[in-house]
DNA sequence: ATGCGTCGATACGCTTGCGTTCCATTCACG
DNA sequence: CGTGAATGGAACGCAAGCGTATCGACGCAT
């Protein structure tokens, strides 16, 4: 079983998933654009669910990490910017919100979307810790209103409006955030 | 041409959307959904393109209105509520993921996207001229950032997160949208 | 050299659905 | 009543793709 293979598989995957949605993701299409025949795909996963989950863990499809610089404002920053580079890559721009639909449409992917969602929210939780902590925010702010507001209007601005961000724009939004948190 | 037909044509298809998703939908099945014959709908729409604008525009899938209330948090409350009765509809749930993803990949349906979220967006204006009026908001605020501020957490819980929203988390989003608002 | 696993290419039977067309039936109107 | 429009149901030719299987070729390890 060649490695460089399933590499270029899992490549292929994304930009026919970039082109066609998941629904629409052809495996001959992909095995085609991987310089493969369809059996090469098959014999790697039995299905294209499994297929995709696959590649989407392999990959890690991820938002953002967060970081501790120091201060909120810092930390807000930092996250944005992590995300903001995540959102400008084409394929995650389309893939991204497809994997929504998908969601929302047939239940197959939602464990993997759920996987990728705990995650992030766990580390959100834990620089609201550190904010608490440096007395940047108070000790029994609304956290699950918190961690809707970090993420989203980024989100909104580049994958809902499509809309690029500047540098200056993200610090612009990690102010408003920080105001908006501290009335959380 | 019978309009009852049209409209129960109509009603089938956004069922079919919601669950296959937009590349998925069968014309034919939508057509037996709606008790009719396939002819029946290549007789009103030349393609499913113009089947799902049509539709759309007919019932107008639009995110929320905004209305003057006497302050700028009323306002946002407001808007708040109406978006978030949108947002529970189940089909509109799956079906404006569903229509950013497909814009993603084919721009078929962006004008009609473009349509509406142009119209929200100088509603939003008004509403930020209202708040600079009562000298709420300072006058040169960035309104890029605060028209992106203002839906974004509700989209990003409801549809992102699945999410459902009370009347006091709204409540509390309005507020901290406020004072996100104030910062811009 | 030999054996094994994997490869790409291809064929296969099957399914689904498209867009078009047809037909007997129904309905509304003059 | 006769006529025309629209109807649901179905047939048609075509296309695409699935999942499976096969085959000769290739690369690697022994």
């Amino acid at each position: 079983m060649r490695p460089d293979l399933t590499t270029a598989l899992r490549r292929a995957l994304f930009e026919e998933w970039s082109q066609t949605g998941y629904v629409g993701i052809s495996l001959e299409s992909v095995a085609l654009r991987a310089g493969a025949g369809k059996a090469a795909i098959y014999r790697r996963w039995p299905s294209k669910l499994a297929f995709a989950s696959d590649a989407i863990e392999t990959v890690g499809v991820d938002l953002a990490a967060f970081s501790d610089c120091g201060s909120l404002e810092a930390d807000l920053t930092a996250f944005l910017l992590t995300m903001r580079r995540a959102l400008r890559h084409r394929l995650v721009r389309r893939i991204l919100p497809d994997l929504l639909a998908e969601r929302a449409c047939s239940r197959d992917l939602a464990p993997l979307i759920d996987r990728l969602a705990r995650r992030r929210r766990a580390e959100g939780e834990r620089m609201l810790d550190r904010a608490v902590a440096r007395g940047e925010l108070r000790t029994h702010l609304d956290r699950e209103l918190a961690l809707d507001l970090i993420p989203s209007p980024l989100y909104w601005r580049m994958i809902v409006r499509e809309r690029a961000t500047t540098r200056a724009e993200v610090d612009r939004q990690a102010r408003a955030l920080v105001a908006a948190l501290r009335a959380c």
